[in-house]
DNA sequence: AAAGTTCATATTGTATACAAGAAATCATTT
DNA sequence: AAATGATTTCTTGTATACAATATGAACTTT
């Protein structure tokens, strides 16, 4: 395809933000992008415009577009969605799963717990996301894999809020370990809850909490 | 705020493409569109993109944009999904909902009830919309209410391909009723369990769905 | 000196002009 | 007459110019 400039703009602009180049908040001057890219302001509002319809970025009119920003409500709630579309996926694959899936799946697996213990943790990051990303593919289900990967895309500029609790690497390897036996015997329902499990944030049971709060309480994430 | 005019737009045109005024395939010439709203392209082409990135309408790359198409696997999916989605707001609802809400569901349940052997079909339908809304509210999560209905808006444009089958009203009329049980008593599995099953397209049903589509859906996947 | 108002500046939103590529038409050839 | 190729026309993609609104600074007023 002739690819125009707008569509390759989009996706660099999109990876800074994901990787926290472009902090949340941050002013996304159209001026300034057009002469760092050497195109005009056009295409850069064509993409500011899909980067918006993506949650990535905020446009306020008259305003100018910054980052997006997101409540510590928001968070709460995006993260149990992600725990339940993963559960979906999960379930799915346990029973729509190929051999050759599951061999990839298993050898993902062992890569991983390969690294625990040792201080690899970007590593371990990287074959992490690979484990996901297998079991998403395994749901045989392209709409709700994009869904998926979309979410946690649009989260990731807010992973490093999480906390880094120690010990949760060897515990989150054996969780896995559990997940993928689930799915590679088939057992749809057990996948299902281990993954919700595994991805909610302390518990469903403090969302519940936060969402009984009243709105001001929770305020804008800086 | 001031809206801008292209903001103005989008929800004219989303309108017009979810309620079938334009069918999906439909192409979406700028010029043409800039004439009818009395502005000029620029304005309609952002408007354009919003649009894609919604999912609604398909931008190919020097050839124009036009009303998304969809394949028969496209839209099978995203059933699966929504049926994961609605069934979480379901099971959500079933341990959130207030005591207020509770009295709006019961009473939105029984006027749905009152359609049933009449042939106030339209009535009906807006009706149980309304009782699907007030299930996601009941969720209190509004990015998942947010998902789900953006979800149901996106599926709105295939959904007069539903068949009408004789005394289906009536069949889901009373899984409803179980279903509005089953959140007012508080029994989230279950909500969660009659609402995937309610939502999901199976057996003769799905066959009988297959075959009223247009030549178009069996087309490989673009 | 502080607060409010007004004016200047800068940035966004829209229109128009121009460039590049795709589709359609017409002519030419077999 | 059919098919292929070139030319023309039309549509999209980008740049630039202009208009409208918000932000910030300076000045006036109390």
């Amino acid at each position: 395809m002739a690819p125009s400039r707008a569509s390759e703009l989009a996706p660099i602009l999109e990876q800074e933000i994901v990787t926290g180049t472009l902090l949340p908040g941050s002013r996304l001057d159209e001026t300034l992008l057009a002469e760092r890219f050497n195109v005009s302001r056009t295409p850069i509002r064509e993409t500011l415009a899909r980067l918006a319809a993506a949650g990535l970025v905020e446009i306020r009119p008259r305003r100018g577009a910054i980052v997006a920003t997101i409540t510590i409500k928001d968070l709460m709630e995006m993260f149990e969605v992600m725990a339940n579309l993963e559960g979906m996926c999960a379930r799915l694959a346990a029973r729509r799963i190929t051999p050759e899936e599951k061999t990839n799946l298993a050898s993902a697996q062992n890569a991983c717990s390969a690294l625990v213990g040792t201080d690899h943790y970007d590593e371990y990051y990287a074959l992490n996301m690979t484990l996901h990303e297998l079991i998403y593919k395994a749901s045989h289900n392209q709409y709700l894999m994009k869904q998926t990967m979309d979410l946690r895309m649009r989260l990731s500029p807010h992973r490093r809020l999480q906390v880094r609790i120690p010990g949760r690497l060897a515990s989150s390897s054996h969780e896995h370990a559990e997940l993928v036996d689930a799915i590679i015997s088939g057992n749809a329902e057990l996948a299902e809850r281990l993954t919700r499990e595994h991805v909610t944030i302390q518990g469903e049971r403090f969302t519940d909490f936060l969402s009984t709060l009243p709105p001001h309480y929770l305020q804008a994430t800086a």
